[in-house]
DNA sequence: TGTACATCAGTGAACGCGCGTTCACTGATGTAC
DNA sequence: TGTACATCAGTGAACGCGCGTTCACTGATGTAC
């Protein structure tokens, strides 16, 4: 049945944040349309209403997650580099949980997810000092590079000595 | 038809490697028991001689890939953050290219990748000096983050700088 | 404001395809004598 | 060393399942009057 314009608004946008979710827990492949079309409330069949195709959805998707906290990279490096973050691969950073499958997207899907990428670099980098803009790039790098070691490793104490090391590395205890 | 156990034991290594580099280049999900079966000249059926199922495949192939260069961190993101390796998925760092796949397998499945990257870390660390393992292992994250992020980006001007920047913050031209 | 009806968001069955896995068979290997 | 035959690695057809996508249908929405 036909429902109100609000309400199919609010529809795509629970399709999105379930897509969004689902997809950084499991990867893009192993979530079908219709688990998150049940999961957002919804028949899969519906699904093509709101978007031409599964992969215009990953595209989409894969642009949304958590804001990132303001602050200069010890700031974040403290906020990001924690347990909590690692266990919650569902709710936490998307270049984490989904990076290597995301550059494997056509890059016509990846104008998005770069542009969020640029926006976050240029914030961490003040302006028009090189030196930070380089520790902000590299500094970056390994808070993404060390919540996905810390999440390979099956050993949890050193699962725990990559996020701790690594924040203290960046000055944050 | 049988082959002689020096042909088998070979078969089983080519599956391996064929494995490894496809799964490299598109993922575990997106590649197929007959291709890689196929690709090491070979026709899916015999598969199943040689590995129990596709995850344990996947878990053992997860832990091959190049050597890691020796030296210490700086020689390291010199050969390790090219442009030329971003390209090279297929033949390259296997924690950049499945990371985050790698880390959705179940920990049984973990436990030689896990192995290796301890290595790895011990390697770079030298002996006793805990500032230089601090190091170590936030530098090793940056690596693996910086190429990600540098294969993510589809504006190649930010995945060359990412390249390079976090080369330079290790002090590697 | 009230009414009649055209629109169209969502439903759920169906389609076609590709995949992981199984299995009866083949024929070269390698061993017993 | 030569021969007979049991073993078993690899083949390719087949099975069953789940997935992305399509489509005829339903009934609430929202507009024309």
């Amino acid at each position: 049945m036909k429902v109100s314009r609000a309400q199919q608004a609010e529809n795509r946008e629970k399709i999105l944040s379930s897509a969004s979710r689902l997809f950084r827990e499991k990867g893009f492949e192993a979530v079908a349309i219709a688990e998150i079309m049940a999961d957002a409330g919804l028949t899969h069949g519906g699904f093509y209403g709101h978007f031409p195709s599964k992969s215009a959805l990953m595209a989409e998707a894969l642009a949304l997650g958590p804001e990132v906290p303001q602050g200069d990279l010890k700031d974040v490096a403290k906020a990001y580099l924690t347990a909590a973050h690692r266990e919650a691969v569902g709710r936490g950073c998307p270049y984490a949980a989904l990076g290597a499958e995301a550059a494997r997207l056509p890059a016509a899907d990846r104008g998005a997810v770069t542009a969020r990428l640029k926006a976050r670099f240029d914030a961490l980098s003040g302006e028009g000092d090189p030196a930070k803009r380089r520790w902000a790039i590299a500094g970056w790098s390994a808070m993404v590079g060390a919540l996905i070691l810390s999440r390979i490793s099956a050993d949890p104490a050193l699962s725990d000595e990559i996020l701790s090391e690594t924040r203290r590395a960046f000055g944050a205890a």
